[in-house]
DNA sequence: AGCACGCCGACT
DNA sequence: GTCGGCGTGCTC
């Protein structure tokens, strides 16, 4: 009987496909497997086998599947389970939890080759693009698409090559890409394998005349081992008999010439494989230890427990204790970082305890890294311990016992935009409770909605609320720049207290961190005579200007713009700066402080792990007197001589119109603040800000996070906000404006008749168009106890029948589920 | 996502 | 009249 597997593509589509499976790999197939199917007219992609059966479908006619890559599942039962889980929840489809879930050197997709055709001959002169892209192929007879697009520069390569094809002047292939390679390592070898010490004897005999190879040879022998231990011999790298004997390329290559050595290749792998001396894990102090034995109490009743601890509480340690307790029971633990706050201060730390226990998962590292640390968990010896970012809750755990995420409240927890739009705080409680795991929630902040869940006896509570090392919090003090700038006291966006403190803290031989929420030089620059702003022409949204580069970019697509010399609307040439951005701050304390040594760390000096290590590597050794940042500089580092921290705008943050914005403010605020002091003085934060009178501020300067949550409870309530309602946005996109609107008013109105008043909208989002595209946004608010299984199952009915409707069938609709 | 088909405007 | 633009729909 013919075997069939159903199987997962890496694309946004909704269906699973049947493929048939040819004789000679019935037996290769298992569930989890990767296999490469040919999907639609010519391409191949890299699927993955979610059930083999007998089942022949009806109404089509089944492909066969291409090739097995697998001989054991890739993706675990327990794994895929969670992926199903995850693309209902957040209303996606399994092909893009798939993507967002497997490295892409896992994911083979083919590539169509171009390849000449030497036999051809015309008659008839071939039109010019034809003859330029065959003169292009004559060159070099074998070419993809896309390098033949770039060489050629023409833009319908595609019609080019076919009509070529149907000439006969060219074939084409499909061919797969394989972007993983395995790292192969040169080895040395005798080609004599079977040598005894008499061949040895001749062969340094007949080497006497050529010293530098005997010494390359005697070399070899000492680092093989060959005279202790006799035939096992030690393999040799090339590499290193050159080191180590002096020799030069060109000498050893002589050997390799007269037949005595032969170089071989072998795989080896990636990952970390140096010597760490491991098992230095520091005591616990008294509170910490307190602190620990509660969490450990809690896991008894509760699967998850948050710990509430000040900033530069220890944490760390207390997670390091638990997961060695963990380890010891033999159980798998995933430590989740947000990205940004994976830094070397902690990976080393934890390295110098796990060592090679500890495995990193961090998307700044290669791909092929990436694939390596997959693979080793699906063998034998795994890692026990993963320290990652969002996406490593995917990795393939066997035998997770404990997730631990720390930082809990931030929000690069949520993708925001491929999809899947996941939460890796609750996906990864999802996880563990699929492996009956305890998760501990670690934060000085912590989101509304966790505190509001340990509060309320769903998770565990524990408290930890003296600093380490007697650490005293920094003293806050409050500045009120629109009346400063009222009486034009303002340097630029500096207060004259903050200057002068940072003058002092200059002179005393401290460092100082400015902190300002926007990146770029201005925010925007706008005409003096008419007000004209330049937008981008593609998205709803103003441009920010960057000094460096002279441009004008939009921080949504991506896209620059050359600075206009004067305002197109009104022909005024004078074209103000509006606003700071790190980079305007950077020139101003530059101009300030011409003697200091100024950093700046965001989004645009940071594009490589190297350069934002550096930046930080160069702080921490004092090389930067002052570090000038976005949230970035809030996050996991430690530095021990910051005395002053300037928080330049408090209201860029207040401002956003959002419901967590006071809650995020806050939590930025506290971080960044907690930044400033060290051991035996306490830090400095200068608030700058235009709205003092602001609880918030108030909450910021005392430290009192439990009123901000009193306070933000009663807002999320009487607004119908989380942790009270449970909200789902939905976004509808198309590039007509008049066919959007009617769709989501159409829409609107089907999904109030079945879910009524807790459909809001639709409205344009802050952001009305992005890349061409119009968006519109509704809000689903659905109250905590309803059934949210039933909300989103009327979803994809009322969306299935408006996409049905002729007038919206180029309609995009997508879902954020408990937006961040 | 990628690719082919099919329908309309701007050229020979 | 055709070439080439993009909108639409399907992929086992």
């Amino acid at each position: 009987m013919k075997k069939f597997v159903d199987v997962i593509v890496p694309l946004p589509i909704a269906n699973q496909y049947t493929y048939s499976l040819p004789q000679e790999m019935e037996e290769m197939v298992q569930i989890g497997c990767r296999v490469i199917v040919p999907f639609g007219k010519k391409k191949f992609y890299t699927a993955i086998v979610t059930n083999v059966h007998y089942a022949a479908p009806e109404g089509y006619e089944t492909k066969d599947i291409a090739e097995v890559l697998d001989s054991s599942p890739v993706l675990l039962p327990k794994q895929y389970e969670f992926w199903q889980w995850l693309a209902e929840y957040y209303l996606c489809t399994l092909g893009d939890v798939y993507k967002a879930a497997i490295p892409s050197g896992m994911k083979l997709e083919s590539e169509t080759l171009v390849e000449y055709n030497p036999d051809f001959e015309t008659t008839a002169p071939l039109p010019e693009k034809e003859q330029k892209i065959l003169d292009l192929l004559s060159r070099d007879t074998e070419q993809c698409v896309t390098q033949l697009e770039k060489n050629s520069g023409l833009k319908n390569v595609l019609t080019v090559i076919k009509s070529l094809l149907d000439k006969e002047a060219i074939f084409v292939k499909e061919e797969l890409k394989r972007n993983y390679k395995p790292r192969t390592e040169a080895r040395v070898r005798l080609v004599n394998g079977e040598a005894d010490e008499a061949y040895l004897q001749r062969l340094f005999n007949e080497l006497s005349r050529a010293p530098k190879q005997l010494m390359i040879l005697m070399k070899y022998v000492e680092l093989s081992g060959w005279v202790t231990k006799g035939y096992a011999l030690k393999e040799v790298t090339k590499k290193e008999l050159l080191e180590k004997s002096g020799g030069s390329v060109a000498v050893f290559n002589g050997l390799v010439e007269k037949k005595v050595f032969e170089v071989y290749h072998q795989e080896i792998g990636r990952l970390d494989k140096g010597i760490l001396d491991t098992g230095d894990i520091n005591p616990l102090n008294i509170a910490q230890q307190q602190a620990y034995s509660n969490i450990l109490q809690c896991f008894r009743e509760k699967y998850v427990c948050l710990l509430h601890g000040v900033t530069s509480s220890g944490k760390t340690e207390i997670y390091i204790h638990l997961i060695q307790e963990v380890l010891k029971t033999g159980k798998q633990v995933l430590y989740l970082l947000p990205e940004i706050a994976l830094t070397t201060q902690i990976t080393e730390r934890l390295k110098r305890v796990f060592g090679h226990r500890l495995g990193i998962y961090h998307s700044k590292f290669p791909d092929a890294e990436r694939v390596e640390i997959w693979q080793k968990q699906l063998g034998e010896k795994s890692y026990d311990v993963i320290l990652g970012v969002r996406s490593s809750i995917f990795l393939p755990f066997r035998n997770l016992g404990l997730v631990i995420i720390d930082e809990e409240h931030e929000n690069t927890y949520k993708q925001q935009d491929p999809a899947p739009r996941y939460h890796a705080r609750s996906s990864a409680i999802m996880l563990a409770s699929m492996f009956k795991a305890k998760v501990l929630l670690g934060t000085a902040t912590p989101g509304v909605e966790t505190y509001f869940n340990a509060t309320s006896g769903k998770y565990g509570l524990v408290e930890l609320k003296e600093r380490y090392k007697d650490i005293r919090l920094p003293h806050i003090e409050l500045v009120d720049i629109k009346e400063l700038a009222h009486q034009k006291r303002m340097q630029g966006p500096f207060s004259p207290v903050l200057v002068k403190q940072i003058k002092e803290a200059l002179e005393r031989k401290e460092q100082v961190i400015l902190f300002q929420n926007r990146r770029g030089f201005a925010p925007m620059i706008e005409c003096h005579t008419c007000g004209w702003v330049p937008k981008c022409k593609n998205c709803d949204v103003s441009l920010t200007y960057h000094k460096g580069l002279n441009q004008l970019t939009c921080h949504y697509c991506g896209y620059t713009y050359q600075v206009p010399r004067s305002c197109p609307a009104c022909g005024g040439v004078e074209l103000m700066h509006r606003g700071f951005g790190t980079e305007r701050i950077e020139d101003d304390i530059k101009l300030i402080f011409p003697e200091a040594k100024v950093a700046r760390m965001d989004l645009d000096t940071t594009r490589t792990r190297t350069a934002y290590e550096k930046i930080i590597a160069d702080f921490e050794q004092g090389k930067t007197d002052i570090l000038i940042g976005t949230q970035m500089v809030s996050k996991g580092l430690d530095f021990d001589h910051v005395s002053v921290v300037g928080i330049l705008n408090a209201d860029t943050m207040l401002n956003f119109p959002d419901f967590r914005s006071y809650e995020r403010a806050f939590q930025l605020m506290a971080q960044v603040a907690g930044r400033a002091g060290r051991k035996n003085k306490q830090g400095l934060v200068i608030l700058q800000t235009k709205s003092p009178d602001l609880p918030v501020i108030h909450q910021v300067i005392h430290n009192d996070y439990e009123q901000l949550y009193y306070d933000q409870l009663a807002e999320r309530q009487m607004f119908k906000y989380p942790p009270y309602y449970r909200l789902i946005y939905v976004y509808l996109k198309h590039r007509k404006e008049d066919v959007l609107d009617l769709a989501a008013d159409t829409m609107a109105a089907q999904l109030r008749s079945g879910l009524g008043d807790r459909v809001l909208g639709p409205d344009k989002p802050p952001v009305a168009r992005i890349q061409t595209l119009f968006i519109k946004k509704m809000i689903v608010k659905v109250e905590q106890n309803a059934s949210i299984k039933k909300v989103r199952d009327y979803l994809l009915a009322v969306q299935r029948a408006i996409l049905e409707d002729e007038r919206f069938r180029s309609l995009l609709v997508y879902y954020d589920v408990d937006p961040q």
